[in-house]
This record gives C-alpha cells, structure tokens and sequence, in this order.
DNA sequence: CGCGGCGTGGTTAACCACGCCGCGGTGCTTTAAT
C-alpha cells in the first residue's frame, strides 16, 4: 500500500475523516519520510490531524508541546472522542498520582500522545524520562510563541532546540496559524529544524470585511467603538490593550471582560459562555483566544492597535470561519502605538546577564541549565532569557547531553555582545511595531497590505474593505514592475530584504538585519536608495 | 510613549494650570499557609 494510502486508511478508520486535504497530506507524508515540517495554516482547518495520524505510523509515542495547561486538557479530550490510542498530559495542575499515571501509560505504550509546556522539558528528570521512552515525533503546536514568547515571557521556549537534540532529534512538526517572515525563520532556527518543508496553506480570508478607524481623540474613539459594537450582528469579540480598559468597556457595553488578572475560575466560565453562545460580546486583552474555534464569531474589534500584524491576523482570524461575512474594525490613535512600544521593550539585565556569565565560566565541566538556574539568584524566567542571550552571542554552546560550555573570555565583554543581541531584537520589534502604523494608516488595500506582510500576493484590490470601498486603493495599484511584493532587494545601509508592501509612493521592506523599514518611493528613486537583486 | 491621579502654587474663595510620579500584557511552576 503507498504511503498517502496508509495515510487516508488511517484517517478514515480511526479518526472517522473520509478525506484529507493536500497540504495536510503533504505534510503528513514529509514526516512519514523522516523531513521535519512547519506547517502554516489557519485554525479549523485541521492542523491535528497533521500529527495525529502520523502518530499512529511511526514507532514511538508523539510528544506535543502545547503553550497553556487548559488547551492540553481540550487536546487529550478531543482525542478520547474519536478511537485513536489514549493521550496524556503532564502538568502542575494535575495530581502527582495523575502525573505518576501518565508516565507510566506513555514508557508501557498505552497512551500515544503526551502533552507539555514547555516548562517541562527545562526539568532534567523530565528529559531522562523521555529520554527512555523515546519519542518518535516531536510536536511544537502554537509555534509562534517561540517567537513571540520565547525571547522573555516564556523563556523555555527557547531551548526547546536542546530538548529536542538530547531526545536525539526525533522528527519536529512545528504547527502554527500566523507566522511572518521573522517569525518563521526564529520558529526555524529555535527549534533547529534541518531543511524543513514548508506547508504553507491560503492564507486569504476573503469574508473578512476589512476596515480602520481613525479617532484623533480618545473620547471620540470610544464613544465610536461603543457605537459600532452596539449596532453590530453579533456575537463578536473586542480586543483592548489593558486589563482596566477591558473592564470599563465591558461595563459600557454591558458584556464579558476577559484578562489575565482575573481569578481562573472566572475566566473558564467567560470563555464557556462564549463558545457555548450565552455570552455575546467578550471584551478581552490578549490573553483571550488560543483555543477559541467558534464558528460563528461576527466580528472582532480592536479598541486599540495591537503590537504586531502577526498578533492582528491571529485576533482577526477568530471571526468569520463559518464562511459568512465578518467584520475586522480596528479603532486608531497613533497615540495608541506608544503602549505598544513600550509593552514590546525589554530591559536589558546587564548584572544578570554577567552573574550567568561568571556562573559559567567557573563551572570545571559542561554545566546543566538547571544547575546554573539554581546557582544564580535570578528567578527561572530571568536566568534562561540571560542564559538564551548569551547563547546567542555563541559563546555558550552545547556540548552534548544538554550540558553547555562557555567560551567567552572575561564575562564583562560576553555580556556586551548579549547586549548587541538584544537590541538586535529590540530594534526588530519596534519595526514591527511601526507596520501596525503602516496598515492603520495606508490607503491602499488592506488585503494587499496583510497579505504581502506574510509573503503572499493578490494581485488585485479585494474590493471587500475599507480603502477599496473609498476608492483609494485603486490609485496605489501599481503601474509598473518595480519593487513588487515579495522581490529581493539591497539597500546600502540595512543591506539585504525582500519588500513587503508597494504603494503609489513608498514601500515597505522587511530587511534581514533591520526588521520592516518604509522608504519613499521618489527618494528610493532619485538617491537609488534600493536595487533589485 | 501617553494617560490619569495627585499635590503645589498662584490667583482670588472656588478653581485652574503645571509638573511629577506611577502604570501599562501574555503563563508555567512550585511552594507555603489556611
């Protein structure tokens, strides 16, 4: 029998799915022949199943990072439901009798799947269990947040490369519904993927209605986003940028609001009375969505810009995916990206970062991150971002077993490479930053604009937003070849990138080193600012 | 970076302008005290 035979076979025999598409297909097989994949492509359309199936073909339990505790639990119940071997997951949140139970379920090859954060797999008793077991495939769901939590709120997620390189390179799938180009390449380089295939699915969500607000002042802005929800079919889903402005607005529009402050309890009964419909309208911060599949969500509002159009098409993808129209309204104040900015900045620990180097240094042998975690006065989160930034200057490496050495010489000049290293980043996140300015402020297409931003290109105006309702996007079509999305190019200063957006007047490049930079186009022009590679 | 709250001081009895300060988002894990 072929391989894409056993595939469906399976698909249909235990899970019950008469057909599979052709990009999960794709990557199913890819695994099946011993490729690591990353596979791009929206929520609901059967992103599991990618792991799933393949699951059952190989030897060896699957292991799936899963980034929150509650999204682990809907996991395994979503695969108790259909006829395919037992999944477990450990946690703190569960009994150690429970957690006892699950390990003993995975070693003895009753349960197939096991699901963690990535918490877990900083623990050296945890890797020598999986170690034993030997896991056939290699999970990482939601990985996106390797790039957007790994670099400080989630550290761990960082070195999930070396948990994967101790478990001796079992094949990676890394799954995720939003990624841009940076995102993909730290996605990449994070979890050492080795010349993967990229399965990257339409990313098009043409009855999506596309619009921007603008206010000047932050009253009117409000009295407009209260007036629009209010009007609006519902349900729907408004975005706020802090916990306070969730809340107030919730009271206003006598709705549900939704942040990470409140008591869990809370927040699992807000988020079952919006999937179950008794619940119109959740005001929430960016802590509401993972997990959210419901069909019918109308609209999804921004009361105020997020921090990157990685984080907007991720909020916005939560409305519309019964396939009728919905509505993505973000309400704009340029005095709303200041939050943002400073939201994305990080500190840099320079005593810290030092105190990890010494650490180091002082070890006679390869040390264990855990040990050096203990050694440093820093909390968990505080010593792994060090820990990370030293590793990326490359004067910490791994020498095998999970143990790091260090080759940096006097710890003061590591801790000013770490330095360059994060405002690298830094710098990286501002720009991304700034491109929420530019799709708030274009009056090209906003499709056009959203979809060059992930490397895809439509040729023509959607016709379904905002600017091509005005008329104004027609005027920004471009008329020649010339620096259209997606061609490479080289600037004198920011070197190499590739463009990501082109109006009648300026473009948008995402550059290799210097993140996204606009350029006028009669400046790119008269000074050659830009050649085509 | 931009806001909201608070105290100060200055002009005129009840209020206003100014400047300073603090605050702002995402979750896992482990542990200690009820």
């Amino acid at each position: 029998m072929s391989r894409t035979d056993e595939i469906r076979r399976t698909a249909r025999e235990t899970f019950g799915w008469p057909e599979l598409r052709d990009d999960q297909l794709t990557a199913m097989a890819a695994l099946l022949d011993g490729h690591d994949v990353l596979a791009v492509m929206p929520t609901g359309s059967g992103k599991s199943a990618i792991y799933q199936v393949p699951a059952l073909l190989l030897d060896g339990p699957t292991l799936v990072v899963s980034p929150l505790t509650a999204l682990q639990r809907d996991q395994v119940g979503q695969i108790e439901d259909s006829d395919a071997p037992a999944a477990v997951a450990v946690n703190s949140t569960q009994s150690a009798r429970t957690t006892h139970r699950a390990w003993d379920s995975v070693t003895h090859g009753d349960a197939e799947y096991l699901f963690l954060a990535p918490e877990q797999l900083a623990k050296t008793e945890v890797l020598e269990q999986l170690d034993e077991i030997r896991p056939s495939l290699f999970v990482v769901d939601e990985a996106h947040c390797v790039s957007a939590w790994g670099h400080d709120f989630r550290p761990d997620y960082l070195r999930l490369g070396h948990a994967i390189e101790r478990l001796g390179r079992p094949r990676v799938l890394a799954l995720t519904a939003t990624a841009g180009g940076p995102v993909r390449d730290d996605i990449v380089e994070h979890l050492g993927l080795r010349d993967p295939v990229l399965v990257v699915s339409g990313f098009d969500r043409p009855n999506l209605h596309l619009a921007v607000h603008r206010a000047t002042g932050d009253d009117e802005k409000r009295d407009a986003v209260l007036a629009w929800v209010r009007d609006a079919p519902k349900p729907g889903l408004v975005y706020a940028a802090t916990r306070k402005d969730s809340e107030r607005y919730a009271e206003e529009l006598g709705a549900l609001a939704y942040h990470a402050g409140m008591k869990a309890a809370d927040r699992r009964r807000v988020h079952d009375d919006f999937l179950d419909g008794r619940a119109d309208v959740v005001v929430a911060t960016s802590a509401f969505g993972m997990g959210i599949d419901k069909p019918d969500v109308r609209f999804v509002v921004h009361a105020s810009v997020p921090e990157s159009v990685d984080s907007y098409y991720q909020q916005i993808g939560r409305a519309g995916r019964d396939g009728e129209r919905a509505d993505a309204i973000l309400f704009y104040r340029p005095e709303d990206l200041g939050l943002q900015k400073f939201l994305t900045s990080r500190r840099f620990d320079d005593d810290g970062v030092r105190e990890v180097a010494e650490t180091l240094r002082e070890q006679d042998s390869p040390s264990d991150p855990q040990e050096i975690d203990g050694e440093v006065g820093q909390s968990h989160r505080r010593a792994m971002n060090n820990l990370n930034l030293l590793e990326q200057t490359g004067l910490v490496e791994e020498t095998g077993q999970g143990r790091f050495s260090y080759s940096g010489g006097d710890p003061r000049k590591a801790t000013e490479r770490a330095a360059e290293v994060a405002e690298q980043r830094g710098k990286l996140d501002r720009t991304r930053v700034e491109v929420m300015r530019e799709y708030a402020e274009t009056s090209s297409c906003r499709r056009q604009f959203l979809l060059g931003y992930f490397g895809e290109t439509l040729d023509e105006p959607c016709r379904f937003c905002d600017t091509c309702e005005a008329g104004t996007a027609r005027d920004h079509a471009p008329a020649d070849g010339e620096f259209q999305p997606g061609a490479a190019v080289r600037h004198a200063e920011w070197g190499t990138g590739r463009i990501v957006h082109r109006e009648a007047d300026k473009v948008t490049v995402l550059f290799d080193e210097a993140g996204y930079r606009s350029l006028s186009l009669p400046a790119v022009r008269e000074r050659r600012l830009l050649t085509e590679e």
